[in-house]
RNA sequence: CGCGGGGUGGAGCAGUCCGGUAGCUCGUCGGGCUCAUAACCCGAAGGUCGAUGGUUCAAAUCCAUCCCCCGCAACCA
């Protein structure tokens, strides 16, 4: 039986560079299985989808072989997540041997069952866009989307019975309203669903890039091969105990271009296997940048790399997580980036840790003092962690971020309205002791509420508070108002965001 | 009539499912403070919520019609 949290992110088509999208889904990802860290076990699944003509064609055209060609691209995919302070617990390749395995054994069962069967594929293709259309869609006899000739293609394919899965997954959708979230993704793919679906074609015999089908000719589609991965990484046929403690997913994240193969086409292979559907598929919104997606042909513009050494990766994080409700859109801008770390990390955030740690030095040789039992904040902000959490794992960023702020908020607020250089000078030192204490438990529980969206710059915070320990430990046993010790030394630092100056341009 | 999303103070957005004083961030203006990364705190100005009609005691929120913008339509998160 299920017992740990498993986020998954789509496995990444290796026919280019990564761009800053894929660092986004990634990264949100990350973000969720840190938090299910601090409250027991979870699972992070990503990966590279690595076969398909595209990659066949793109490794030709650089003069290498396919397998080369991945095998070279995927420490790039890698050490931008690492760049980007991403821990993954697993890194699926679809060409690993793990994987191809366990799709041969799916496709075989299924064909045992009767779910895959041996058809006639007909139809209107055109050979530049690789797309199959009806005659109804055609424009002048010509494909719809070019405009070029099409031509008339037949050949023996192995299809997928989705058809048969048409009513189980509407009752499914009924039934779970949030099985497909945001609600405009839910709504499209129902309408989908409310047209019918047809049987879907899972082998090529044009190109053998791929995972040849057992028994047959062609290669298995790379669709049908790379939806299978978040069974095959957590071992559907390998380990059963490993599969049972992590099936089905509890969220599974995908870009909404791909909604449709993961609520329609995914579940039902899931049920034709005999297993669950994943709990919940998330269809985010795309980063755009002048109302444009972001993809290939943008790529180039937003260099990821480079934007995670410039503005620094938690601060990039930050911004992909703060910036929109997640599941719309948005845009991007290097000014968007500028202002969030200037004005939410840099100015309160951080300004908050070194006044307050500037103070506590002057006043108090840097060493944290007692508690007052009598905190106003013990009391008020005793629920935080829990609302925190809970908006993490609905999945609403920009809540829970800006649910943190409130403690940032009332912090900076406190110092203004007690004055503690005022306290300092008139010898109020239970006052001064109080507040001071306060400035660091606060600062501490920044630390480990924002650990999670900013792993690296939320360790520095922990590291000049200097505080013991783990700063990824269990939220409930941490974030009790008072567990910084008294007589904790301090180690103030550099700042934590320092101010970017955007030069304007002539 | 292909499907879907959006149109809310100067900018970017939330709120619309489950009608009931229109909220947030940035910007602007005024004040406070001096511990701090010219940062922090308080206050103010600014919107007939795309248009029209309807339902209702009451509509940004429900219904109808229309206008404008943007995606998707078998392999770009």
């Amino acid at each position: 039986m299920k017992r740990a949290y498993y986020v998954t992110t789509p496995i990444y088509y290796i026919n280019g560079n990564p761009h800053i999208g894929h660092a986004y889904t990634t990264v949100v990802a990350d973000v969720l299985a840190r938090t299910a860290r601090t409250q027991g076990d979870a699972f992070f699944l990503t990966g590279t989808d690595e076969h398909g003509q595209k990659v066949a064609d793109a490794a030709a055209a650089a003069g290498k072989t396919p397998q080369q060609w991945c095998d070279e691209l995927v420490p790039r995919w890698q050490s931008l997540f690492k760049l980007y302070n991403v821990e993954y617990d697993d890194f699926i390749r679809t060409t690993q041997a793990r994987h191809e395995s366990a799709v041969v054994a799916i496709f075989e069962r299924l064909r045992e069952s009767g779910d895959v069967y041996l058809g006639k594929y007909e139809g209107w293709y055109c050979v530049p866009d690789e797309t199959f259309w009806l005659e109804s869609k055609l424009v002048d006899g010509r494909c719809p989307m070019c405009g070029r000739e099409v031509q008339w293609l037949a050949e023996d394919d192995w299809f997928f019975r989705l058809s048969k899965y048409n009513a189980r997954l509407l009752e499914y959708f009924r039934a779970n309203p949030d099985f497909v979230r945001p609600r405009s993704v839910y709504n499209e793919m129902m309408s989908l669903l409310e047209e019918g679906l047809e049987d879907f074609s899972i082998s090529r015999s044009n190109f053998d890039w791929g995972i040849p089908v057992p028994d047959g000719s062609g290669v298995i589609y790379v669709w049908f091969d790379a939806l299978l991965n978040y069974i095959t990484a957590i071992g559907w046929a390998s380990d059963r105990e490993k599969f049972s403690t992590y099936w089905p997913a509890t969220v599974q994240l995908v870009g909404k271009e791909i909604a449709r193969f993961h609520t329609l086409i995914w579940p039902a292979i899931l049920w034709a296997l005999g297993e669950e559907a994943p709990q919940q598929i998330f269809a985010h919104g795309w980063i755009t940048l002048d109302d444009q997606k972001i993809g290939k042909s943008l790529g180039n513009a937003v260099d990821s790399f480079a934007l995670a050494e410039r503005f620094g990766a938690d601060s990039l994080r930050y911004f992909l997580l703060r910036e929109a409700s997640f599941g719309s859109d948005f845009s991007y801008s290097d000014e968007k980036v500028v202002g969030r770390h200037n004005n939410d990390l840099g100015n309160d955030l951080g300004n908050l840790m070194r006044r307050s740690l500037a103070m506590l030095q002057k006043y108090r040789e840097g060493i944290v003092p007692r508690a007052d039992a009598a905190s106003e904040f013990a009391k008020r902000f005793a629920d935080l962690p829990q609302q925190v959490r809970g908006k993490i794992f609905a999945l609403e960023f920009r809540d829970a971020l800006e649910t943190i702020w409130q403690l940032v908020t009332a912090l900076n607020r406190a110092i203004d309205e007690r004055k503690p250089w005022t306290l300092y000078k008139n010898g109020q030192n239970d006052a001064l002791d109080s507040l001071l204490y306060d400035l660091c438990e606060g600062l501490r529980w920044l630390a480990i509420l924002l650990h999670p969206f900013m792993p690296e710059r939320s360790a520095e915070m922990w590291r000049q508070i200097g505080a013991p320990g783990q700063i990824g430990a269990n939220w409930d046993n941490a974030l009790v108002w008072g567990q910084l010790a008294s007589g904790t030394h301090t180690a103030p630092g550099d700042a934590l965001f320092p101010r970017i100056e955007i030069a304007a341009d002539p």
